[in-house]
RNA sequence: GCGAUCGUAGCUCAGUUGGUUAGAGCGCCGGUUUGUGGUACCGGAGGUCGGGGAUUCGAGCUCCCUCGGUCGCCCCA
């Protein structure tokens, strides 16, 4: 007989636990406090819509459509997708429950992605993000909001070492006027190109703008810029948009090579990347970005809807969670009851004292194994505020002086 | 999808140029000691050395394949 395999879990899945798990609760507790401050309405989605959701919105040639979807058939032939990001499913969720009546929606939701990649630091296959999003709101004060909310956020989990990179795509008509022009200004020194360039020529020049590869780097400088395409409004967008964060003291670079991989965004676009040499970077490895987002005014068209403009962002809390650190887990028990035996007599006790502990508003917890003798020492190991033992007799042992108060309101009988 | 690197007990790791029953510390279990206390000592359980194949008289150590982890590229949160 062959000894039972143990299956391995899925690859770039994680099994989270302890001081990690403490410090993603962490960032989903702080996030929860902050979008209550904002009066963002909490929503929960389907962890998987039909494919078009994904692949109409966030454009078929985009990595994430064209290779990283855990799509599948289920029992009725039907094509389904494992939603890789919230926003797609966000939209269609808001276009069929008619939530336009509630427009500007102002929504928060945090749970599992999925995205075929190769696993690395900060990089999973189910990973988590929060979400926040405004649907049906134009004007720049939305952008504003969510950045701010976003800058708050950050603060509140303690990283100060992350700076909000902007940058404007314009409107659609802009966007595509400096698409056009960058794809002209390439293709005339194509030949000279880093190969990867040369495939983002095709698929997304705006790419091209923040390519790392040496061979890119000399006509970079030279290239098209965004603001000289840029409409009167779109200009005048984006200066509202910064106006509105310096008027709430959010600090912003300009990030003028910034573009955002999905297809469906417009105007505003952004990312909190940690500062060079910065701890966070340190933490962070390759994975620069830790909260990410945008304006998305043609998302709803795509999706069959009435023309709504939306702005939006994401975080990775994994990501926010390596940030943060590893978190304590609970403290100390306030107490730990001891049995000394597993008597009949003390076992009692040792459950009465339990419960009455934990109505007082005690932490406590029970130690039930192990030779008698090395119970005691278990306890200790967990070094609990206090412990308190029962023999075979059930007669409890309390502790000294400092005794917290609340254990004797609990079990007045120790004395 | 591409590249690098790693994979020995629950954990952290040793394992000499391939050679008899694979080791340590911590943890766990038990015993002794101590006795208002996380002491010390003794003992025990627990590994088909990620999986498969090859070379060899003989492989944890070599080669191939595969599966994972980690770190880059790409992409992204």
């Amino acid at each position: 007989m062959a000894k039972k395999q143990t299956p391995q879990a899925i690859r770039g899945t994680q099994d989270i636990f302890g001081a990690e798990a403490e410090a993603f609760a962490f960032v989903v507790e702080t996030f929860e406090r902050i979008r209550k401050l904002y009066r963002f309405r909490r929503a929960e989605m389907p962890v998987f819509e039909k494919t078009e959701v994904f692949a109409r919105s966030l454009g078929e040639t985009t990595d994430v459509v064209s290779k990283e979807m855990y799509s599948f058939l289920d029992r009725g032939d039907e094509s389904l997708t494992l939603r890789p990001e919230f926003t797609a499913g966000i939209a269609r969720a808001y276009l069929t429950n008619g939530w336009q009546q509630h427009a500007p929606l102002k929504l928060a939701t945090h749970g599992p992605l999925f995205r075929y990649e190769r696993p690395q630091k900060g990089r999973y296959r189910q990973f988590h993000q929060l979400d926040a999003e405004i649907i049906g709101a134009g004007e720049p004060q939305a952008d504003v909001e969510l950045l701010v909310m976003a800058d708050h956020l950050l603060k509140e989990l303690g990283i100060h070492d992350v700076t909000l990179h902007l940058n404007t795509l314009g409107d659609g008509e802009s966007r595509e006027a400096w698409r056009a022009a960058l794809i002209e200004y390439f293709r005339a020194v194509e030949d000279e190109l880093s190969e990867d360039s040369q495939e983002r020529l095709e698929k997304n020049p705006l790419r091209i703008l923040d390519s790392k590869d040496r061979k890119d780097k000399p006509f970079l400088a030279d290239a098209p810029k965004i603001d000289d395409f840029l409409s009167e409004e779109a200009r005048d967008f984006f200066a509202q948009v910064t106006a509105g964060l310096d008027a709430a003291d959010v600090k912003w670079v300009r990030a003028e090579a910034l573009v955002r991989g999905l297809d469906y965004y417009r105007h505003t676009a952004f990312e909190f990347i940690p500062d060079e040499d910065s701890a966070s970077a340190a933490a962070l490895g390759s994975q620069s970005t830790v909260l990410g987002g945008g304006r998305y005014d043609g998302l709803m068209e795509t999706l069959g809807g009435p023309i709504t403009p939306a702005v939006g962002w994401a975080a990775g809390i994994e990501r926010l969670a390596m940030l943060v650190g590893e978190r304590a887990e609970e403290p100390a028990a306030d107490a730990i009851v001891v049995v000394e035996d597993n008597s009949s007599e003390a076992l009692k006790s040792g459950q009465f004292a339990l419960k009455a502990l934990r109505a007082e508003g005690l932490s406590a917890e029970m130690i039930s194994s192990g030779s008698p003798r090395k119970r005691y020492d278990k306890a200790v190991k967990k070094s609990p505020k206090h412990i308190i033992t029962f023999d075979e007799m059930g007669y409890g042992m309390g502790q000294d002086e400092d005794t917290d108060p609340r254990i004797f309101d609990a079990l007045p009988f120790l004395k």
